[in-house]
RNA sequence: GGCGGCUUAGCCAAGCGGUAAGGCGACGGUCUGCAAAACCGUUAUACGGCGGUUCAAAUCCGCCAGCCGCCUCCA
């Protein structure tokens, strides 16, 4: 069938073909380095990881590219405010960065180019805008004439007459056109600035990506990402800086990820509810955030509760732990020759939902359809050797279930085993309680069950359930966990 | 005002013309001293409403209602 990915900018799932075979250039907008990243900041970063693995799992050579703008507006108030240099403000929000997304297992991209380490590329394009008559400058403001490329708009679907007329946008009288933007700003006192042609001063915010995806991917490339919120204005800017300066096409397939609103909001500082990923990941096991990222269609908007991050957390442990009664069963050495279909071919159709525009959702049903299907077993013939499928096809069963979501989705990382222990007793250390007053608990209501003093036993158990610890009796004694932990 | 999107069980969520995936929850069962956990099973004659196209529509078209996003920095 092939990879098939929506294009905001044909606004359909277009066949994906790339310009060299076997190959795939990717370019996808990142974080503006100012504060600490958010969840929705991680949804964006997630996708795209997850893009980036699925293509290299198909074979390609993919040059994936993701930028940090680490000089702007934004980035000068904050280290106004908080009285710090902006560069190393900029330096540690990088650093921030990578503490979340490493935590989040995201792969590092090919190439992580910087706006302020590009200054040279940026002047050079924006000189040659000026030259070929896109440009012009403005009492050291290079401002980009929206009018004079004949197709603004097309990614966004915005027609510049409307646009103008919405009102919505600031009228500044050095702009011929209300919507042209700002390809370098002169220098305020006291900014930053870099020396140019048109006097000292930064670049816009829009023609750091054009500088950059030339530099890493060529005037052509396959693929360029984003937030949705970015259509417009960035990537149709963007669009127009680069294929007016190449006089040719730019990216082939434009894709855009939704937001995520926080209890049916949206998440904004007004509202006070942005939740960053390091906040998140307190309470919960980073590959449950993945999950949970990767639970809904990437185009969707993605609602994020307290409780939905906790069905994400029930579901993972749910593979975990199917991976441990599949280990059970290839141990048993099973003599049936049965091969049920939904441990069968788990590659081929995990792939298959992959390629219909990335629907992880579709994945991840494929996954718990093979975890049940290993849990009834397990349930139905667990005692009988002759009915349980052979070892050759449970591990076949099981190396597919690892390697698609550990390459692909980015989970199921851990041992099986060490991960359900972890997350049974993780946050021990806030209940108040020492696990070896726990174990002490817990062997004298064992003592106590095995004499058949159920009153104190049940004393026990209450006493430990007071300090936020569940019981569980197994057949090889009693365990506990921690309870309400995601 | 302009442009775009969404509406599927209690909740979340696939589905892209052939007769409703999956997860969470709930309920029933197995297990247990009783529980818990785990597992199994059950859980939408039905896809916002009304028309239309078709042998066949949640899926295509039209209208209506509701929700949302972008148009301003934003993932």
């Amino acid at each position: 069938m092939g990879l098939r990915i929506y294009n905001t900018l044909t606004r359909k799932k277009d066949v994906f073909e790339p310009l060299n075979p076997g190959r795939v250039g990717m370019y996808v907008c990142g974080v503006t380095v100012y504060d600490l990243c958010h969840i929705g900041h991680a949804r964006s970063v997630v996708l795209f990881d997850v893009i980036y693995r699925f293509l290299m799992k198909c074979g390609f050579a993919v040059t994936y590219v993701r930028n940090f703008t680490d000089v702007d507006d934004k980035i000068i108030n904050r280290a106004n405010q908080v009285g710090d240099y902006w560069k190393d403000l900029a330096e540690r929000f990088i650093v921030e960065f990578y503490t979340d997304m490493d935590a989040l297992g995201v792969l590092r991209p090919t190439h992580e180019p910087k706006a302020t380490e590009h200054i040279g590329e940026i002047q050079a394009l924006i000189t040659n805008l000026i030259h070929k008559g896109f440009a012009y400058e403005v009492d050291g403001d290079v401002m980009y004439s929206v009018e004079s490329f004949s197709g603004y708009g097309k990614l966004s679907g915005k027609k510049i007459e409307d646009l103008v007329s919405g009102a919505r946008v600031e009228i500044d009288q050095k702009k011929r056109n209300p919507l042209d933007f700002a390809l370098w700003k002169a220098a305020k006192p006291g900014e930053p600035y870099w020396d140019s042609p048109w006097g000292p001063g930064r670049p816009g915010w829009h023609i750091e990506c054009s500088a950059m995806s030339v530099k890493y991917l060529g005037e052509r490339f396959d693929i360029h990402g984003g937030g949705a919120d970015l259509t417009f204005p960035h990537h149709e800017n963007e669009i127009a800086q680069s294929e007016a300066a190449a006089g040719g096409a730019f990216a082939t397939y434009w894709i855009h990820n939704g937001f995520v609103n926080i209890r049916s909001e949206k998440m904004s500082k007004s509202l006070g509810n942005v939740l960053n990923i390091r906040d998140i990941l307190k309470t919960c096991h980073p590959e449950t955030l993945r999950l949970f990222l990767l639970s809904s269609h990437y185009r969707s908007p993605l609602d994020y509760s307290d409780e939905s991050l906790k069905e994400a957390s029930s579901a993972l442990e749910r593979l975990y732990s199917a991976i441990l009664v599949l280990d059970r069963l290839i141990d048993a050495k099973g003599l049936s020759s049965d091969r049920p279909e939904e441990i069968m071919n788990l590659s081929s159709r995990f792939v298959e939902a992959m390629e219909d525009d990335f629907n992880t959702p579709r994945c991840l049903a494929i996954l718990f359809e093979a975890a049940r299907c290993i849990n009834r077993i397990n349930t139905e013939y667990g005692a009988n050797v002759e009915k349980i499928p052979s070892s050759e096809t449970l591990l076949n069963c099981r190396t597919d279930i690892i390697n698609l979501s550990r390459d692909v989705l980015g989970i199921l990382k851990e041992e099986p085993v060490a991960f359900v222990e972890r997350a049974r007793h993780a946050g021990t250390t806030e209940l108040g309680i020492t696990v070896s007053e726990i174990d002490g608990l817990i062997s004298e209501r064992g003592q106590a069950r095995k004499n058949r003093d159920f009153k104190r036993a049940d004393e026990i158990r209450d006493k430990l359930a007071g300090f936020g610890i569940l019981i569980e009796d197994g057949p090889k004694g009693a365990t506990w966990r921690v309870k309400d932990r995601n």
